[in-house]
DNA sequence: CCTCCACTGGAAACCTAGGCTC
DNA sequence: GAGCCTAGGTTTCCAGTGGAGG
């Protein structure tokens, strides 16, 4: 670095990007309020399932049990952020009335093992378990003895539950339901579940069921005229007046409408797009900042999901990659099994290597349908279904991979 | 209509790492 | 420190199967 210092070309190029962001005046004026984890003061369109859900919490400020709930519906219609916000706003009496309850919030999918899950409970309530060597229950009791310890009523909110059930079993979510004879002394835990899917119920063992969906609530998809005022409302917030082209708004509620209403992903496109608009100096988004943002929002999801995969489900991406058009699982196996090879990691099995198939199918980034070839058999056709240029540079980043990528 | 391929996917056994008990 | 225990990942085993070609 002898040039450091000097007034060079590139120093001339930092000036001029450091200049404009200090003079332009930002397009923002406020960018958090279109974070994935902000809370609105006021959110549309549900005010039925705020106060259904704030009446069934109620008792707990009198010290009673509330009811266990169950939310369904599909992505971004509003079930975590009106469980946030209802907990929030409880939380705040709670304060007040100096109440010993706590509310924990978990993710099972991010969470994604039943043991951890458990030790992410357990870190919300101060007390830390070991990565591995409790069991389950083990690891539960130790909970459960902490909340009797310190005399804590707990709400719990569990997102995403359908994730954990239908890769494990429900005999953890059985000792939560279960639990509150137990845990005695007046102590109570109320679990909130919240799920994307409105079939995960026949995944769950009846006894279950009913413990956990004593009251249920169901979120419709917002339709586009919600979306539209959805989005209308944070742009208040979010950027200054002006900012944002009518028609910008238009189609980014179009698109996420197409995707089943999801309010979630409008509010993503029109981040994205605003920080895009940002980068370009432009002091407008427009619908051309709306399009860029929906494609670049989909690599950056697929681009995390391969870089944060194990390591044969990389080089089972890297051998589906190496493949000119669909392949089998049998053809794919065997190449898989070479690349490992040369590296000098030693091939799982093909059982295994189908069922990885099958996740990466779940995780949309190969579609793996089974067909029947008649007399030649019948097998996973394999075809990737994001850019291929996305994944091969997912997989550099990974040292060992990167090698035999030519 | 029957055969038979090349797997699929369920079930159970096995492995590993690490905590717990004595 | 030996011996035991469990969760989660993997292997082993195997019955089951959609449909092209006979």
């Amino acid at each position: 670095m002898e040039n450091m210092g000097a007034a060079g070309p590139n120093n001339d190029i930092l000036d001029e990007i450091f200049n404009r962001t200090i003079n332009s005046k930002s397009i923002f004026l406020n960018r958090d309020v279109l974070r994935n984890d902000y809370i609105p003061d006021h959110i549309l369109f549900r005010d039925d399932q705020i106060s259904q859900f704030g009446s069934i919490l109620a008792p707990i400020l009198r010290g009673n049990k509330p009811s266990n709930i169950f939310l369904y519906g599909k992505t971004g219609t509003g079930k975590t952020v009106v469980a946030r916000y209802v907990t929030k706003k409880l939380y705040e009496r709670v304060l007040k009335l100096n109440l010993n309850i706590k509310f924990l919030y978990i993710n099972t999918r991010l969470a994604s093992t039943q043991y951890k899950m458990l030790v992410e409970l357990g870190a919300q309530l101060d007390i830390s378990l070991p990565f591995t060597g409790l069991s389950l229950s083990e690891a539960a009791s130790r909970i459960f003895e902490k909340m009797k310890r310190d005399s804590i009523n707990t709400i719990i909110i569990l997102d995403e539950i359908d994730y954990i059930v239908k890769n494990y079993d429900d005999n953890i979510l059985y000792e939560f339901t279960r639990v509150n004879n137990e845990l005695l002394n007046g102590n109570f835990i109320s679990i909130i579940g919240i799920s994307n899917d409105l079939k995960f119920k026949e995944y769950l063992d009846p006894r279950v069921l009913s413990g956990l969906s004593e009251e249920e609530m169901v979120f419709p998809p917002y339709t586009v005229d919600e979306l539209e005022a959805i989005l209308t409302d944070r742009i208040r917030a979010a950027f200054r007046p002006g900012v944002v082209s009518e028609s910008a708004v238009k189609l980014c509620a179009s698109l996420a409408a197409s995707e089943h209403g999801d309010a979630r992903r409008a509010v993503d496109l029109l981040r994205v797009a605003g920080e895009l608009a940002e980068r370009e100096g432009s002091d407008v988004v427009d619908t051309d900042h709306i399009t860029k943002a929906s494609r670049s929002i989909e690599r950056d999801r697929t681009y995390e999901v391969i870089r944060s995969l194990p390591l044969h489900g990389k080089l089972i991406l890297a051998a589906v990659l190496a493949a000119p058009e669909d392949i089998n699982t049998g053809r794919l196996y065997s190449n898989y099994t070479s690349m490992a090879r040369s590296l000098g990691i030693e091939p799982l099995t093909q059982r295994r290597i189908s069922g990885i198939l099958s996740e990466l199918d779940v995780l949309g980034v190969v579609n793996a349908p089974v067909v029947s070839n008649g007399r030649f058999g019948r097998s996973k056709r394999v075809k990737l279904v994001v850019p291929r240029e996305v994944v091969s540079r997912a997989l550099q980043e990974d040292e060992l991979i990167s090698s035999i990528l030519k």
